[in-house]
DNA sequence: TTCCAGCCTTAACATATTTGAAGTCGCGCC
DNA sequence: GGCGCGACTTCAAATATGTTAAGGCTGGAA
């Protein structure tokens, strides 16, 4: 028998983070615990979960590490379009679609939870809180990919760049993963690039004028935002496209 | 009483849209009828449906005419980040958030029929086919959103601007507003520049490139694809993310 | 008819960003 | 203990795209 400590530590990223967007019952967060206790993986940094082309059939849901959603042209180059966090879902509704239209990589280790179609809709049609909450989640997903084509296409480099690390510090906020305006940040340069539609050394560049700004410190995988309410005036940052109900 | 036959005509854009997705059954297609019937509107060219900040009460089906989605930077610069087509419902989800993180504006004159929160809800729970392809419809939105990212981050001009038009061109022919290859296109290069997230000028100078390799003939609101194999090589564009049924 | 506004087009010029190449640093592996 | 690899950094040169400005066309309003 596990103990049920644990699994509740596991769980409690998916939790918070379905939490700030709905009140979910005890008995619809019991199931849950219960449903991601059974489903357990691991993955590795560089390893898909899931690719382009694959036909639906589970969903996951993400308990610690880092994961991209992305899209590959022919030639070779690469677009990411979401980062993925613990507590994220990996395509709670996607099984509407029968394939795939991109892949989902870990960027670090990875610990998930999968949950067959048929057991993932049991559990929405037990638990209505649960259900809308799941839902609510993919919008902001949604929402999150409207701010991300707005990002890219009408925001400068720093901009760009000031935005995205805005976006996942408002997002790393409700499952606890800050601290001290510090957070992990294991993206490399490239994932950079490739999340922002620029070359790695234009990345570079900017990182070093935020730097030299004297926004964040970014080194040894650490990223602190050293003034946030200017970074996020130079990003042009609103919060509201990430519609979570903050406490305040 | 309105003539039923003028109604079903009004309707067919959506119920083709629909079907691509799901099979409705005759149930919900006259339940859809008979609700779009109700809550006919027309809206003129400009003018917004639906503002960023709005509260979310209620739910639009197009009918006619073409809508743009689209975000506006605090200093004016605004992105494009989605045109809505006939057939093409707004946010048919999104009530599970409160509030608008976009616009909606209509470039054409638009026909459109308004299906207030509760009634919507009661439309989708008495019909399960309405429902899944609804919520299907929604899905597809999102992997469009995706694949706009992926275009306008790693695609050059050239490039992104023939992807746009070859999804146009996939998107308006289930709705059967494609004849010969021609249909109308009723976007200024500005929208186009503010959809791919180029300038005014850029836009031009491409399409007269595209114009120059023989590919498109773009006059009086109407475009032409004249090769669209070719079109579509250029655009590196696979049809997989509409995630459309083809008949074939 | 004239005027005006919106849209398209072109040109010359400015610049943000990319490309290619090379050097450094740290780290795991043989 | 050296080697190789991945990530970061920097430079200089190339280029895609943006900016500013101006002219022409069309269709509607007066």
């Amino acid at each position: 028998m596990h103990s049920p400590m644990l699994e509740r530590n596991l769980a409690q990223p998916v939790i918070r983070r379905l939490s700030a967007l709905r009140q979910l019952s005890e008995r619809g967060i019991a199931l849950l615990q219960q449903a991601i206790q059974d489903g357990l993986q691991r993955a590795r940094p560089g390893e898909d979960l899931v690719s382009e082309g694959d036909p639906i059939d589970s969903v996951r849901i993400i308990l610690s590490g880092w994961l991209a959603r992305y899209k590959t042209l022919e030639d070779g180059r690469r677009q990411i379009v979401n980062f993925v966090l613990p507590g994220d879902c990996c395509d709670a509704c996607v099984y509407l679609l029968s394939v795939m239209d991109h892949s989902i990589g870990a960027l670090t280790p990875v610990t998930y939870a999968v949950i067959a179609r048929g057991a993932f809709e049991q559990l929405l049609a037990s638990d209505r809180s649960l259900a809308e909450a799941m839902w609510c989640e993919t919008m902001v997903n949604s929402a999150i990919q409207r701010e991300w084509t707005v990002n890219i296409g009408r925001r400068v480099a720093l901009e760009r760049i000031a935005h995205l690390l805005c976006e996942l510090y408002e997002r790393l906020l409700p499952v606890d993963m800050i601290e001290d305006g510090s957070c992990l940040f294991p993206i490399t340069q490239m994932d950079l690039a490739d999340a922002t539609g620029l070359s790695v050394v234009h990345v570079n560049r900017t990182l070093q004028e935020l730097r030299a700004s004297g926004l964040i410190v970014l080194r040894d995988r650490t990223l602190t935002i050293t003034d946030l309410k200017v970074l996020k005036d130079t990003a042009l940052f609103s919060a509201d496209y990430l519609h979570t109900k903050r406490r305040g």
